[in-house]
DNA sequence: TGGGTTATGTTATCTCATAACGGTCGATGT
DNA sequence: ACATCGACCGTTATGAGATAACATAACCCA
């Protein structure tokens, strides 16, 4: 979020209450699943993310892992968070240095975000890499992973 | 370039000679042309860019800066460097946080990179993002610059 | 109950990037 | 020529982001 406009942080409403519970539950259904851990750490990072109302720092979720304001260590946090990223239920925003919960149903998934300069709300879609993947192609190479970040102003903002 | 294989690093080749001497002179002229400095830090800078043969960590720029061993200061290079990107002549790669030489002809464009995880080469190439464009707008975004990077194996590696 | 594997806690350190401030250079107008 | 202004630079210090290394604890499966 620049200085550009007036408007909220993080579009992006944060998780509360039974909902908040119920995407834990969901999570920790997949990780039986698939014979994961969700571990208290990793529990506790993925309810912070999924609290938040947009990108999260990682060094603001150390500061608040703590039920009683105590911080966490960093590798804590950024294990748990390679943890969330593996099991595809959290995100890097690499423009941003920052980490998102995953807003996509339904497990592994390519994604991509729209970012919005103005107001920091970073919007999760399925894109469509069939142009980039068949360039890559003709170029021989072979495609494990693409990140794609789009940066701009969201409608809330275009119209502030 | 992970421990995944034996290939060398960055597999575009670094400007020597000539070829050097006439890209440094081509970027004074859009310089020029555009009423920009390209003064000693920035032209050095850009120099390092263009000798080496893959992607370059600010601090390894920073390192070779000098002429005789002696290191730069952060600002020097990292101010060089945000010039560089402005006009074009450079590009940061967020997943790598590291820095290549524009390898398309002419001015203002578009980039995307495909970045191979094993020897650590970086093409440069021109995305056709006209699907993402039209996600973007059915959200609503106004969509200023997009970050591309696909991680995957060369050609060169893959027949390794 | 022993042994391999996975995860955690802890300390320290490393990499990456910018704030702040004073001085220099070069263009512009008089 | 000289003042003035803005862009650029050098320098110091510090902030932000991430990981190495090693010891301990939990888990799982014979
Ligand atoms: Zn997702
Ligand atoms: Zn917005
Ligand atoms: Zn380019
Ligand atoms: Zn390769």
């Amino acid at each position: 979020m620049g200085s550009e406009c007036h408007h909220a942080d993080g579009a992006h409403p944060g998780l509360k209450g039974h909902a908040l519970t119920h995407a834990l539950g969901a999570a920790e259904h997949r990780c039986v699943a698939t014979q994961e851990r969700l571990t208290a750490p990793r529990r506790r990072v993925l309810e912070l993310l999924l609290e938040s109302d947009g990108p999260q720092k990682a060094y603001d979720l150390i500061a608040a892992f703590g039920e009683h304001g105590e911080p966490a260590k960093p590798p804590t946090v950024y294990r748990a968070l390679e943890f969330l990223e593996r099991l595809g239920f959290a995100h890097r925003i690499e423009s941003l240095n920052a980490y998102v919960p995953c807003r996509i149903d339904g497990g592994e998934h390519r994604a991509a975000f729209l970012i919005c300069d103005c107001c920091g709300a970073a919007q999760e879609f399925e894109p469509d890499f069939t142009a980039q993947l068949a360039a890559a192609e003709a170029a021989g190479y072979q495609v494990s992973t693409i990140t794609l970040e789009a940066r701009g102003r969201c409608s809330a903002c275009r119209a502030g």
